[in-house]
DNA sequence: ACCTGAACACCGTTCAAGT
DNA sequence: ACCTGAACACCGTTCAAGT
């Protein structure tokens, strides 16, 4: 057996560096967290990291893929609530991802890898709203409303807007989109 | 007279590190334009851009001002047109900045300096919607409907919407901000 | 397969010194 | 007042080498 076999099974180190880089990029934000930083967490050298990830934007990437299963599974527990309570339950729920939410904007021109997770999160944003409107809705008008729904929403949370300022936003947001699905 | 006085007057020197900075800025983002390549293009050597910016956020927010001072201006051209008309050509505008947009949002977090100049930004966006509604409108359904109005822009911007699916997301913030002011 | 030491080409910034 | 050379304490990343 060799000498550099770790006690630890197979993928438990790389889970462990996701865990250590989760917590810095949340507490201290992504540039201001230094890959040598999450090795010395993860009790590793610098260059490790590389093992398990391509690079920095790689860890960045398995951390927000954990965040947002996170979030997902989380989601079951208001999705029967209405779509105000829903969506300021979200406001409040990613505000805590505050921060790598304008990483992820700031790195979507300069890393293909975060450029496509952003567009599958959205697709996803989408597909749950047009899930949550009752009867179907015009696809033009449908397409506007959610566009409008989502980005109001990511603004709240970017611009950490205090729950009483948004609370009455996502009242709004709702009342317009489920006045959709009415005719008139 | 001493060796080292350029044939430049006083402040020009600085306008030309806030020109290269800008040019840099916008063709290659924030974080990967290096001090140092400023100072080239100004020629002069990396830490003389000290002794005109305390740092480099400093430098980024001469480079703002100068970019919004240009943007309210142009705005006179557009100020008498419809809020639809009025919302479109902003996102149409805005769209050259908008990498830089995304890296205010990033470094309002890190920097005081820009998260004052980007607290200004908002209070003047809200001003200039609050002004170009007909009529006396609820104190506290401006500011919802101004909020989503704003946050909505921003998110067209920095999320590169095409013109021909910005144009009806325009459409409908203007109708519902024009919704407000008539009674009912 | 997993990990390291040493190195590479950078960063933003400071400081003492020059004119 | 304006500018520089040299240095400081870092970066993210690569590579040859070790077990």
């Amino acid at each position: 057996m060799a000498r550099n076999r770790r006690p630890q099974p197979k993928a438990e180190k790389r889970a462990e560096l996701v865990a250590v880089a989760r917590e810095l990029f949340l507490e201290e934000g992504y540039e201001a967290t230094s890959v040598s930083r999450v090795a010395k967490g993860a009790s590793v050298a610098p260059n490790t990291v590389y093992w398990y990830f391509e690079d920095k934007d790689a860890l960045f990437i398995a951390v927000l893929d954990e965040l947002f299963a996170e979030d997902l599974a989380a989601y079951a527990e208001v999705a029967g609530a209405s779509l105000a309570e829903q969506a300021f339950w979200l406001v409040g729920r990613l505000r805590r991802v505050r921060g790598l939410v304008a990483t992820v904007h700031a790195r979507v021109r300069v890393s293909p890898a975060i450029a496509a997770w952003h567009d599958r999160l959205h697709a996803t944003i989408d597909a749950v709203i047009a899930h949550q409107l009752p009867g179907p809705v015009d696809p033009g008008v449908l397409a506007v409303e959610s566009t409008i729904a989502s980005f109001t929403v990511e603004g709240l949370i970017t611009h950490d807007v205090p729950d009483d300022e948004a609370r009455p936003v996502c009242d709004a947001l709702a009342a317009r989109l489920l006045s959709l699905a009415r005719p008139g």
